[in-house]
DNA sequence: GCCCTCTTGTTCGAT
DNA sequence: ACAAGAGGGC
């Protein structure tokens, strides 16, 4: 079953020989592109599957192309993955020749951050505030491929601790390495070193990826670009698909200039444009054509589409963000009514933070849902404790899980034993794992320190046995109990103890599940997928409502979108108008908005929002105003003189004044702006789902009373607001006066003013 | 030396 | 709100 194509579409499906540049605007059919050339190379070509490569940036996107492929192809050999588990396949075969050995643990953020913690303390520098810098810094050099000499001559003139950070940089890769293990930059990194020393090895893998796709291409970093011109080396038939606008990945060290300046690479390259969008109507790429035309640095083009037909796109001002929340419950429980179901919505968000409050909601509604992006199931305290045990038993190395669960569940193993044992190692160059197995050996310890960890040494000496006699899924459930998760857990009594216990009892399942799917998977197999895979564990309940990070709803469509919390400060980020980041920002914007199909609702709360569990005052984003095709009133090329930072932002009274009304004003508008003739007033249907009707006396009155403010009340005198807790209305406040303590107020009738 | 409880700062995005 | 650190009890 094969989809119609365009002409410019057939014509880059067609053109299998050498580099072939794809600049693919949003929604103009990459995928289709992409999995029809790859159907076209075996079928009309008689390619063999596993002389072709296609590399996507997500899992999601993996799963998707494979699906795809299998629907129109049956069983096939293409080998389709993201551009990290394609070097851990490599790297796994060849870790002897980098002088790791395979079944080398790979690192997450958690591993990582306590690599880190380890070498702070080493260095005496816990009193650092700004822990994460060191981790940006080393993550930024191995996204540009630089070791820690280069990276120091990169960054000696801008930073005043260059050096500090540089011997951080090798302390913790000598960690990493002592470990066994590789962090996920090393992966790219460690990969394409290995390509461009062996020539064995390279020359295996050019022969055997005669013709190489990249999905994504505007996303690639420098290695990434290097890993593929390295594995094009013999054929050269490299096919990559790209959109400069959908550029959001430059924090991970993408490089725009991969996709703008290919030719240079490649310079017999045939380019094709897709600006035919067969996704959305024109309304919602007029907007997003409006916002996008903002950035300064793009190549120009213009998306346009058959569907003339569309309903406008809903800007919704909300006063807070459970007002937000039920404007969106609330559209969406009047869309179902005309026939969307759960699956047609999706709900995008900038933080992974902002999707609580919705999933929250969507339970009380008993509206199914799934979450993209946020929390993996994988990375809860539990199952990495459980993770860390299989991770010593494959690789003995790994001294990071060892001391992750030495003394977990409690064997009366603590701290100081550790670090003994730690600084032991250290000394004779050994893991820990060894002085554990010879603990007796090790001077300065106490018996019954010895004897304790004795135990735990044969614990794990058991379960390595153990480990060579059962299958996979029968292994870890020994594992988990021989541990005594359960019992632990249990013993606790306490709900959150339990859930913890009932979260392993999934992973189980799971371990379960994925080992049907494939019998004699091993353990470091397994291992490996683990790290990488995002999959939030999810039963398919049928139709669901889709909640997302922007990010990871790229290549993703939905009939209906909602784009929330767009406020200055969260979109664009304020993290990110210091780096002269806001281009970027505009960028995830605008991938945001062309997920959509039929109807795209842009929302933010002008109000008071709680984040960090403190109240702060919010203000529209200026891509809203942008996306409308007004002239923002306040987006100058001069970094924006507010922001989210420590201790939030005062959202003086009146400072924004006028532009709020104007904003308040409109909302009135866009209240009628529902589709489909009063269909929906929502609030009258639902209980819980009521859309704001603005009532600007007690907005006025809100203003400004956020947690911090100086009040002064009529009768106690001056007094601190500490705690603001409902909405609109409903609106009290506690305030904290200074001799008479803490009171509470309704704020509509209380005598308070803002000093 | 170890365990338990209370306080504290902390959160952009993904593999 | 959640995990790491501090501090007191055993």
């Amino acid at each position: 079953m094969k989809y119609m194509l365009n002409a410019v579409q057939q014509k880059a499906v067609e053109d299998t020989e050498g580099a072939v540049l794809v600049f693919a605007g949003a929604g103009s059919g990459k995928t289709r592109v992409l999995t029809h050339r790859i159907i076209h190379l075996i079928e009309d070509k008689g390619v063999p599957g596993y002389n072709i490569l296609a590399i996507t940036f997500t899992n999601k996107a993996t799963n998707e192309m494979k699906q795809r492929l299998s629907d129109m192809l049956g069983e096939n050999a293409v080998w389709v993955s993201t551009f990290h588990s394609l070097c851990v396949k490599i790297l796994f075969r060849n870790a002897e020749r980098l002088g790791y050995t395979s079944g080398f643990s790979i690192f997450d953020e958690t591993a990582t951050k306590r690599v880190m913690q380890r070498v702070l303390r080493e260095k005496h520098l816990e009193d650092e505030k700004d822990k994460d810098k060191y981790r940006y810094h080393i993550s930024t050099a191995k996204n540009m491929g630089l070791l820690p000499d280069a990276y120091f001559n990169l960054i000696r003139a801008k930073e005043r601790d260059a050096m500090l950070i540089v011997e951080v940089y090798e302390r913790y890769d000598e960690i990493l390495k002592e470990n066994n293990a590789m962090d996920f930059d090393d992966l790219l990194m460690k990969c394409r070193e290995l390509l461009s020393e062996n020539e064995d090895v390279l020359s295996y893998y050019q022969n055997k990826f005669r013709y190489i796709h990249v999905d994504e291409f505007q996303d690639t970093n420098e290695i990434q670009f290097e890993i593929v011109k390295l594995l094009s080396g013999k054929w050269h038939n490299v096919f990559v698909v790209g959109d400069d606008d959908q550029s959001i990945y430059g924090w991970r060290g993408a490089n725009v200039k991969n996709i703008l300046e290919f030719d240079k690479a490649f310079p017999e390259v045939k380019t094709y444009k897709l600006e035919q969008n067969y996704r959305s109507t024109q309304q919602i790429l007029d907007a997003a054509n409006r916002l996008i035309k903002h950035n300064k640095s793009r190549s120009d083009k213009q998306l346009f589409s058959d569907k003339k037909d569309g309903v406008r796109v809903e800007y919704l001002f909300c006063t807070n963000e459970y007002n937000e929340v039920d404007n969106v419950v609330g559209r969406i429980v009047a869309l179902k009514k005309q026939g969307y179901t759960n699956g047609d919505f999706a709900v995008l968000v900038r933080t992974n933070s902002l999707t609580r409050l919705f999933e929250r909601s969507f339970n009380s509604m008993h509206l199914p849902y799934r979450i993209f992006g946020g929390f993996r199931f994988f990375d809860r305290k539990e199952i990495l404790d459980v993770v860390a045990y299989m991770r010593l038993i494959v690789n003995p190395s790994d001294s990071e899980a060892l001391t992750r669960i030495i003394n977990f569940p409690k064997r009366g193993i603590g701290d100081t034993t550790v670090a003994h044992i730690e600084q032991y190692a250290a000394s004779i160059g050994e893991p820990m794992r060894k002085v554990v197995d010879e603990i007796y050996d090790v001077p300065g310890l106490s018996p019954a320190a010895k004897g304790k960890i004795a135990a735990f040494n044969e614990l794990i000496g058991e379960l390595t046995i153990a480990k060579g006699q059962m299958k996979l899924k029968d292994f870890v459930a020994h594992l988990v109990e021989k541990v005594g998760f359960e019992q632990y857990y249990r013993s606790q009594d306490k709900e959150e103890e339990l859930a913890r216990w009932e979260n392993i009892d999934e992973f189980l399942r799971y371990v379960e599940e994925t080992t049907e799917e494939n019998e004699d998977l091993d353990l470091t197999d397994f291992l490996q997928t683990l790290a990488l895979n995002n999959e939030v564990e999810s039963e398919d309940e049928g139709e669901q409502v889709t909640i997302a990070t922007m990010h990871s709803a790229k290549g993703l469509e939905f009939r209906v979108v909602f784009i929330v919390a767009c406020e200055e400060g969260i979109l664009p980020s304020s993290m990110s108008l210091k780096e002269n980041g806001v281009e970027e920002e505009r960028r995830v914007m605008y991938v945001a908005m062309t997920r959509a199909q039929e109807r795209l609702y842009i929302s933010c709360v002008k109000g008071v929002r709680n984040r960090f569990n403190r109240q702060e005052a919010t203000m529209p984003s200026r891509f809203v105003a942008e996306a409308e095709g007004e002239q923002p009133s306040f987006a100058s090329p001069k970094p924006a003189p507010y922001g989210f930072g420590k201790g939030g932002y005062g959202y003086g009274k009146g400072s924004f004044g006028s532009r709020a009304d104007r904003d308040f004003e409109r909302m009135d508008d866009y209240s009628d702006a529902i589709p489909h003739e009063g269909q929906m007033r929502i609030g009258a249907s639902t209980n819980n789902t009521t859309i704001q009707q603005p009532k600007k006396v007690y907005n006025k009155t809100t203003e400004g009373f956020v947690s911090g403010a100086k009040v002064r009340h009529k009768k106690y005198g001056v007094g601190t607001v500490i705690i603001v807790s409902g909405t609109g209305a409903g609106t009290t406040v506690t305030v904290a006066f200074k001799d008479l303590g803490i009171k509470k107020f309704a704020l509509m009738n209380a005598p308070l003013e803002l000093i």
